[in-house]
RNA sequence: GCCGAGGUAGCUCAGUCGGUAGAGCAAACGGCUCAUAAUCGUUAGGUCGUGGGUCCAAGUCCCACCCUCGGCACCA
């Protein structure tokens, strides 16, 4: 039965690029899932783009005096350059800075706001007369009404843990300020337009509580937060939530509901409705009509898949199951998992901008290979738990893992056919049980490996994968063809011939998580199409403004989720090492970067 | 402070319903030479953060504490 999936990775900020906790969290992990799908023949469709609202960006665009369409612009293209690289097969990356997203997220405020489901509310709130611009509670800083700390935060002192408001503040200070400054601060009235949550508090909690297939902590994350020190029966986890800012960077609010020419509405309501907007476009951009529906349509084989990080959690097992229950009227599925990973750290610690304690996925990409780091993410994923990325791990899983187990299985095999059977895959004799067997374990991990990525358990699967690599492996020790070839041609050429049909099973399960390398194989094995596709951008054109997309265009045979067929007699193709060794002073070299300016 | 996650072999990580601790890599020893000095076999290696408790039995349940990390609602 074919069964329509969709993935969705988070939508990342472009206020700068992209480390390797982005991919490790979000993109790697729908790749992984997605590429296992349509090869599988299900229907699939997963979209995302870049963010590029919100106040990271502004800011960096006035640090740099260019204008946030500008610095969104830059670093769009620049992601769009790391997943083609990376090989995150999308159908489509887009942003939100397009009319299409404005369009869509406007239906979805006024939906929500004819339904009453939004309301607005006046409220007092610091204004910074220098700066010109209201101030969000971090930009507020002066000394703790109840412990007299000199540095609290407007939302929360740092000392005492206290939550405060940022207008009981004493001596209030504005963080626009430069050092030397003082700004002005007035208190003013503000309107804004708030999204009632409680109303959504309910039949979200019944819906969250019938998801047993998250993971625990996801589950229990997300009860816990709608539950608040409320009961089942009368939660009180959520309260409204202002989704309006002072701001001109954003989605204007729909003239429908009046005019305000300085506000927005603020990044956390567009960015998520950006599943939906993103699908819709793809359909536009490839003339392909209300074909994304197929995938937003509440239906039994209709599932869908959310990539996220854990900071991420509530915003797409609340928030945004809200805004689709009432924009949706119960016509729209919610999501179907939310698989949140972990983080990813550097070498013990956490990703840091500024201090410069990162891997940008661009260097990483222009000095190494992509497979090899696919490798490294999935059997080092931060599934349950923080993990760590580190150099030395890098080259030891490279060399020790990727090249010395699998690469060398592929290479060894290869080669020896190549050279001592005609460049032709060996006919074999008769299979003796432990032929069969071998072969057997190796169809078998289709299906193992298949059920671990279903189920978003992606470690699982590639270990899975190396661990049938290692019998293979094992299994060329014992049949020994470089000695039987001298004494018994054709058991020789068995030998050859099981080990080619398990490698060519293993690289149909490894495809997901080694697209570039398996394709390669796949090519050696002689097959004369592809098992990967290609990326396209594209510029589209709307009315006012042009914007630049990434799709993946699959093959057009696609060489599904099936056992090899390889038969004696075929040809094959010119072996070549599928993964480079690295040398060890790659890892002196990029630790000695880390902590220090670009 | 509140909510949550994690602290298991040298390293990176698994441990489902409580029943004498696992994998990969690294190490030691042995084998092989087809292969990117790659591979294969064997061995060694842990008082499962600390202190209590429940139980015939606890890494696994309960309590306290220590360390690391995330969220705490207008910095997604």
């Amino acid at each position: 039965m074919t069964n329509k999936i969709s993935a969705y990775p988070a939508w990342p900020y472009v206020n700068g690029p992209l480390h390797l906790g982005h991919f490790a969290g979000t993109f790697v992990p729908n790749d992984i899932f997605v590429r296992y799908q349509r090869l599988r023949g299900n229907e699939v469709l997963s979209v995302t783009g870049s963010d590029t609202h919100g106040t990271p960006v502004t800011v960096t665009a006035e640090e740099e005096g260019r204008t946030p369409r500008a610095v969104a612009e830059e670093y769009h293209a620049l992601v769009i350059q790391n997943l083609i690289r990376l090989g995150i097969a999308l159908n489509l990356y887009t942003h939100t800075d397009t009319e299409n997203h404005y369009r869509i997220t406007q239906e979805f405020f006024l939906k929500l706001y004819r339904d009453e489901y939004i309301f607005k509310q006046s409220d007092p709130q610091l204004y910074d007369v220098d700066a010109a611009r209201f101030l969000p509670d971090r930009y507020v800083e002066g000394e703790c009404p109840i412990c007299h700390y000199p540095r609290a935060r407007g939302d929360q002192c740092e000392n005492c843990g206290n939550l405060l408001d940022p207008l009981q503040l004493i001596n209030p200070r504005s963080r626009f300020a430069k050092p030397g400054e003082t700004h002005t601060l007035e208190v003013r009235e503000t309107e804004h337009f708030y999204l009632d949550l409680p109303q959504f508090n309910k039949p979200l909690l019944d819906w969250a509580k019938a998801q047993t297939h998250w993971k625990p902590n996801v589950l229990s994350f997300t009860l816990n937060y709608l539950r608040g020190d409320g009961t089942d029966e009368n939660p009180t986890g959520l309260k409204p939530r202002a989704i309006t800012r002072d701001l001109e960077w954003g989605v204007p609010i729909p003239p429908e509901v009046g005019d305000y020419p300085n506000k927005r509405i603020y990044v956390w309501f567009d960015a998520v409705i950006g599943y939906y907007s993103a699908s819709v476009e793809w359909a536009n951009d490839f003339g392909l009509g209300d074909a994304w529906k197929k995938w937003w349509t509440v239906a039994p084989d209709v599932q869908s898949y959310q990539f996220i990080g854990k900071d991420n959690i509530v915003f797409h097992t609340v928030i945004w199951p809200a805004l689709l229950l009432g924009y949706g009227d119960g016509k729209i599925p919610l999501p179907y998992d939310v698989p949140s990973q972990e983080f990813l750290n550097l070498e013990g610690r956490k990703f840091s901008k500024s201090a410069h304690w990162a891997v940008w996925t661009h260097d990483f990409l222009a000095a190494y290979d992509p497979d090899p780091l696919r490798y490294l993410l999935a059997t080092n994923m931060p599934e349950y738990a923080d993990t760590d990325f580190k150099w030395s791990e890098f080259v030891r899983r490279n060399n020790d893992e990727l090249v010395a187990t699998w690469g060398n299985l592929a290479n060894r095999s290869l080669t020896f056919a190549y050279k001592n059977f005609d460049k032709r895959v060996p006919t074999p004799g008769e299979l003796n049980a432990d032929d069969r067997a071998l072969i057997e374990k190796s169809e078998r991990a289709l299906q193992v490996v298949g059920d671990a990525i279903n189920a978003c358990r992606f470690r699982e699967g590639i270990e899975h994968a190396f661990a049938v690599a290692r019998e293979a492996n094992g299994y060329l020790n014992q049949t020994e063809p470089w000695k039987t070839i001298k004494v018994n041609r054709e058991r020789a050429g068995t030998s050859l011939y099981v080990v080619l049909r398990v490698i060519d099973n293993l690289k149909t399960a490894l495809y997901p998580y080694l697209p570039f390398s398996s394709n390669d194989l796949h090519r050696q094995l002689g097959y004369t199409h592809d098992l990967a596709g290609t990326f396209e951008t594209r510029t589209i054109a709307e009315e006012t403004r042009d914007h630049l997309v990434l799709t993946y265009i699959p093959p057009t045979t696609n060489a599904g989720w099936k056992p090899s067929a390889l038969r004696g007699g075929e040809a094959l193709g010119e072996p070549k090492a599928l993964f480079k060794k690295l040398d060890e002073s790659v890892i002196e070299l990029e630790t000695a970067k880390l902590g220090k300016p670009a």
